[in-house]
DNA sequence: TTCCGACGTTGATAACGATCAAGCGGGTGC
DNA sequence: GCACCCGCTTGATCGTTATCAACGTCGGAA
């Protein structure tokens, strides 16, 4: 579960995480506290309202963010892949429910050693900033999604964004095709994830399917047959 | 327009906004590249992708902050009020439309002096993140609005985030009612925060009268009659 | 005063997406 | 082998919200 013996020098997210700016004393003292995690889906990161007992970086795998209503109506509020940051530092309660959707390695922090070497390193918390506006600028184009596209723009702009984050861990195009990948979303997620229900999200599919927008082998595999259509798709009805 | 003869000292927001944690000598250079504007409602303060000119602390009023799809379909991704802080430092670009929704007194500063200031002093760095993970939370909660919630709670929920917002500000109780407020907000403003068309706002406001929850005395001024029913309408369709 | 435009309300109808329901295919356990 | 469950798709119908349209109200300008 635990282990100590991968250092930061050899870390495939190393560059790209909250860490990559650090110099080599903080990586050290960094190092120190991290631990590594391995997760399966469905295991639960940090509970909406409760105090996480860690923080961490994502080395591989795909985390769900999500909020809810007290009659169960879902919403995910964030979607976080290899080289994310998990967590808010300086806060006592996770303000969402935090869950792996695929298998997940994490390098993990304990919260209160964190906060220190964060206090200390102005580096640090400089790029921990930097990540959270990026988080804020996803949040709030997903505001425009969630407000004002239509279901089939919804679908179009989701399979975009995940095709754009994908390629950084491992997606080679086949023959044919723009981009082949593989989702890590059920269609429940992913209805959760656009304010959609799992139907809808289906027919959808289909839809861009029958378009050749698309291409699906299995429910998770897609080949995006036609770029700029689904681009095209993804921000007018009218395309 | 400009104005440099108000001190930090005397400024009305001066604990809540992102100065506040300053020392003395901090406080004094801040100071020193601060400019006081007025601007009237309609007036643009940063356009979608432009570098904006100033960052700014809003000292009163209300500022929306905008994006767009290519059709004109327009969301509101945030609502600034008193004491808020405007613009994303170290970013070349706005990622959203802000402008000004009331009469708007901003405290400004030239971009590059203030993100040199930001850079010097630790603490105020970490203000300005304290402040960016409040938005962070306030978008994501307003996602699972977007997402998940009816109209009436959409609007329900509205009502209860501006009555809470302006508090702050200046707003009487009167006799008989919970809380009276102004609302800052035009009912297409409303619409294009709640992802929803100007007539069905106006049919939920209709609702929530006829129910007694509200009042309202012209189409801006609203009395929150039953707070409690408000609240339980705000989270979930049957309460 | 009258005209006009901006803003808001209300009504009739349409459309999009939700809901309810059935069925398919693949994996697992017996 | 079979039954069962789960995730997904497809179809039929319903309901919420959008759209289209008319009207009311207020304030400013001629």
């Amino acid at each position: 579960m635990s282990d100590k013996f991968l250092r930061c020098e050899s870390c495939a997210v190393r560059h790209r995480a909250v860490c990559g700016a650090l110099s080599p004393p903080e990586i050290e003292r960094l190092n120190a506290i991290a631990h590594h995690k391995n997760l399966q889906p469905g295991s639960v990161i940090m509970r909406d309202s409760e105090a996480p007992g860690y923080f961490a970086n994502i080395i591989s795998g795909v985390v769900k963010l999500t909020k809810s209503l007290g009659d169960g109506r879902q919403q995910i509020v964030g979607l976080q892949f290899a080289s994310d940051f998990l967590g808010r530092p300086y806060r006592t309660a996770s303000p969402y429910h935090a869950e792996a959707v695929t298998d997940v390695h994490l390098c993990t922090f304990e919260t209160a050693k964190f906060e220190r070497l964060a206090n200390d390193s102005q580096t640090f918390e400089h790029r921990l900033f930097q990540h959270t506006l990026d988080e804020l600028d996803a949040a709030q184009e997903w505001m425009l999604l969630l407000g004002r596209k239509s279901a089939e723009e919804k679908v179009a702009s989701f399979l975009l964004m995940v095709a754009r984050r994908m390629q950084f861990v491992g997606c080679q195009p086949l023959p044919g095709s723009a981009a082949t990948f593989e989702l890590p979303l059920a269609r429940s997620d992913i209805a959760d994830f656009l304010g959609l229900t799992i139907e809808t999200v289906s027919r959808q599919f289909t839809r861009l399917k029958m378009d050749s927008s698309i291409a699906l082998e299995g429910s998770r595999t897609i080949a995006v047959l036609d770029l700029p259509r689904l681009q095209a798709i993804s921000e007018r009805s009218g395309g």
